[in-house]
DNA sequence: TGTACATCAGTGAACGCGCGTTCACTGATGTAC
DNA sequence: TGTACATCAGTGAACGCGCGTTCACTGATGTAC
């Protein structure tokens, strides 16, 4: 095997071993040396990739900010949440997100609250997807509050909901969260429809 | 003074001083130094009451439980949450609790990240709220889901905002997140009051 | 009321554990000639 | 193609920092007579 090879296994190794730590145990009970064990490593082979335990996780952010660029330039979508199609389509890109890349949104999560630079990442996150959406509420014509509020009550919403269900089929708990949002947000419901149904 | 009245005070100026940190800082990133020096007071003087961190956490707890029972017989209240005065005066509850016990509750959401134990009491704590509720739901003609998904959505947006919005006048909370709970769950507006306006 | 001794809150330097991090070493891959 | 040396991934024991925890000591309050 080529030491070019060998290394990228290593490194991946690595990351795989935190991911798989992260989702069980968090970000915060995971040791650097329960990482190099799990990965089948020595303790000093940590370092010769990563600086700490901080590094490892901007090396699983940049992993989650590249899958999500395959999203970015997503085709022409609905963007007007009076249509329950166009919520639906936005919980869902939301959900599958963050159900492939969990444990490094957990990790994120964890670390934010012990280290003010992974706090700053967090608040850009969401600060970038709640800008990327706001305009999407320009046409609804009864919302409950301003539509800043009103987005970031639902952005809370389906950030703890994606923590609290990591089980839940991702087509029911779309629907549902779908269904709870365009309630809230247009004060009236929509017909179920053959996909629609909540049970 | 007397022994037991410097004790008393002592006792209670470790507390404050925690609640103080935590508030700041967060619990995981407050040390057991940080908090006796707060309180003005040497390193060993904290073993004199409390265990560890742990039963600091523990006792800050027992404070809000037993604040708790004021609520616990508090005379008949609206329990029909197709009223958006129901669902107004429980929410106003909740936010008041939280708002009084922030720093406690902020301390007990990171331990129960760190450590099974906290994590028990927490679950138990929201279950307890969630069974006190569900009947609330019974006489709701359509919501969204089943009770139970119902409540859960609904709980985990109270949650997560009441740590969103620390400074947001409670007044103008309440009758937001009303507002979103009473369309979520019924699938309609409710009139505006004089209370009700959102802005 | 006064004196002698006991008790206890409070102190802070010192100790030691856990874990992150280093570093001298090994053996395998790569390179030069 | 073969040999000698260089480079580099990987190892794991040892080191040391940070912080929780202990403990001998102080001085003030409490108690006994």
């Amino acid at each position: 095997m080529k030491r070019a090879e060998r290394a990228a296994d290593t490194r991946a190794a690595l990351l795989e071993a935190a991911k798989r730590l992260f989702a069980t145990r968090g970000y915060l009970n995971t040791k650097i040396t329960d990482i190099t064990a799990e990965a089948g490593r020595a303790a000093g082979s940590f370092y010769t990739y990563f600086a700490g335990k901080e590094e490892l996780l901007e090396a699983l952010l940049a992993e989650v900010a590249q899958a999500g660029d395959g999203y970015a330039g997503a085709a022409e979508h609905k963007s007007d949440f009076s249509d329950p199609d166009a919520i639906r389509y936005h919980v869902a890109v939301y959900w599958n997100v963050y159900q492939e890349h969990a444990a490094t949104f957990l990790a994120l999560r964890q670390a934010a609250l012990v280290d003010e630079h992974f706090a700053r990442i967090l608040r850009e996150f969401r600060r970038t997807q709640f800008d990327d959406i706001l305009d999407h509420l320009d046409h609804v014509p009864n919302l409950p509050a301003s539509a800043e509020v009103s987005l970031t009550v639902l952005g809370s919403m389906l950030d703890t909901l994606v923590q609290l269900w990591p089980e839940t089929p991702g087509d029911d708990a779309i629907e549902i969260i779908t269904r709870f949002a365009y309630r809230a947000l247009n004060g009236k419901d929509y017909p179920t429809t053959s996909a629609g149904s909540t049970r």
